[in-house]
DNA sequence: AAGAAATATTTCCTATTGGAAACTTAATTC
DNA sequence: GAATTAAGTTTCCAATAGGAAATATTTCTT
C-alpha cells in the first residue's frame, strides 16, 4: 500500500485530524481486564475457555499472539463482546467521547477496477457505520462479474456527476446530483456513471 | 493438518459443563467473501495485509487458524469492519430487498431555529441509519442552549458551505466542503454556518 | 514469621503457523 | 492448440503458539 493520492502530508496534521484511537492493541491487557473484572484465575479461566494456564498467562502478557482459535476459546468461555476486544482498553471513555476528522481527499484510499473508494473516519475502529466517498469509475455494466453483496444497509448520496443505480429486484434508476437512496445490502447492487466525469458519491454501510 | 473442526473425540461426550467448542465461525469463507467483493487477487490482498499469499490462501481455506496479528493485519489491511467478521455469513435474511430513493430536495422537511433537516429515506422504516441533509441556520455558539446529546454515533459531511464544528470535548474545528467528521453523539456536539451561505451538510446518525 | 495454599510465570517440548518458492490450475494470447 | 500469463494451492522449513510440568510469586494460616 503506498499509494497515497496527490495529497500532501502537511495537510494531513492539519489541526485535530485524525485524533482517534491509534489502536496499539493490547489484546493481552484486555483480556486480563476482563477476566479480573470477572473475579478469575487463571485456573478458572483456563476450565471456561478450554485453553492451558499457561497460555493464558502467555496472552494476558503479551508473549504471543494467540491464534483465531484461541480467540474464540476466549471469547465463549470469558463471554466477551467481540468488539470490546478490539478496542481500546476503557481510556475512562470506552466509546463515550470519539471524533475523528477527515479531510477533504485525506481519506484512505482503496481502488478496485470499478471503484476508487475513500473510506472516511478510519482511525476509528469499531464504527456502527463505515462511510466512503466513492468514485465510480464503471461504465458499463457488463464491468462486473456479479452482484455485489453483502450484510448490511447502505446509503448513497451522489455528490457529483451521475450514476445508474442497479439492484437486483429493482429496476436500474438514475441518479443525479443530491439525489440518494438507502437499501439493504443483500440484494445485489452496483453501480456505474453516466455522467462525463466520473460520479463521485457518499456511501455509508451499516 | 488436516484437522477439521469437527468434535475432538475427547470433548465429544462430556456432557457436564463449557468445552470451548470449536469456533463455529467460518473465518476462512468470510474472508474470502470479502476479498472478492473488493475485487482483489490474493497477490493484491497479500500487499495490503502484508500477509504471505500462501498465508491468505490457507486462512481462507481453514487451513489454519490465524493468529491475532494476523487477523489484525487483515482487518486493517482489507478493511474490515470487526463484527463483519465474527457475524455469521449473511445467512440472516432479516430484511430482504428494501430500497428506498430520495430525490434532491424530495426528503421530509423538518425545521428547528438552528438547523433545517431534511430526512432522506424516509419511506423506509426500521433503518439501521438515519440520513438527513440539513441545512445549518445557526450562525453563534450562543444560539444554542446547550448541547445537543443524544445516543449513537454521527457521520457528519460537508456538502456545501463551511461550518464550525463544537465539541463538547475538543477544540472547535472549521470543516469546509468535503470535510467530513464521525463522532460519538453522547458527547454534546453543534454546528454552525462560517460560510457566505447556510452550510448544508449530510448527517447520518446510526 | 514460616509454612502451606493459591495464583501466576517460565521452561521445555511438540504441534501449528506463516513465508518463500515450487507447483497446479485456470484464463489469455498468439 | 501450444505457449504465456495470471490466480490459487501445496510443500518445505524456520519461527512461533499451546500444553504439561516445574518454578516463582503472592496470599493465607497458624
Amino acid at each position: 500500500m503506498s499509494d497515497q493520492p496527490q495529497s500532501p502530508p502537511e495537510l494531513q496534521v492539519s489541526a485535530a485530524s485524525h485524533e482517534a484511537i491509534v489502536e496499539p492493541l493490547q489484546l493481552g491487557k484486555r483480556v486480563r481486564e476482563i477476566r479480573l473484572s470477572q473475579n478469575l484465575t487463571l485456573e478458572e479461566a483456563s476450565k471456561r475457555t478450554g485453553l492451558a494456564r499457561s497460555t493464558l498467562s502467555k496472552i494476558e502478557n503479551e508473549q504471543i499472539s494467540p491464534t483465531f482459535t484461541a480467540v474464540n476459546k476466549l471469547v465463549k468461555g470469558l463471554g466477551i463482546d467481540i468488539p470490546q476486544l478490539f478496542s481500546q482498553p476503557s481510556k475512562s471513555r470506552s466509546s463515550g467521547g470519539r471524533r475523528d476528522i477527515t479531510r477533504c481527499g485525506e481519506g484512505k484510499p482503496r481502488a478496485t477496477p470499478t471503484y476508487e473508494h475513500e473510506m472516511l473516519a478510519s482511525q476509528l475502529t469499531n464504527k456502527k457505520m463505515i462511510p466512503y466517498k466513492t468514485t465510480v469509475r464503471a461504465r458499463s455494466f457488463d464491468e462486473y462479474a456479479d452482484w455485489v453483496r453483502h450484510d448490511g444497509e447502505e446509503l448513497l448520496y451522489v455528490l457529483s456527476g451521475s450514476i445508474r443505480f442497479y439492484t437486483e429486484f429493482y429496476e436500474p434508476i438514475d441518479l443525479a446530483e443530491g439525489d440518494s437512496a438507502y437499501y439493504d445490502c443483500e440484494m445485489g447492487h452496483t453501480l456505474i456513471s453516466t455522467s462525463e466525469t466520473d460520479a463521485v458519491i457518499l456511501w455509508v454501510t451499516a
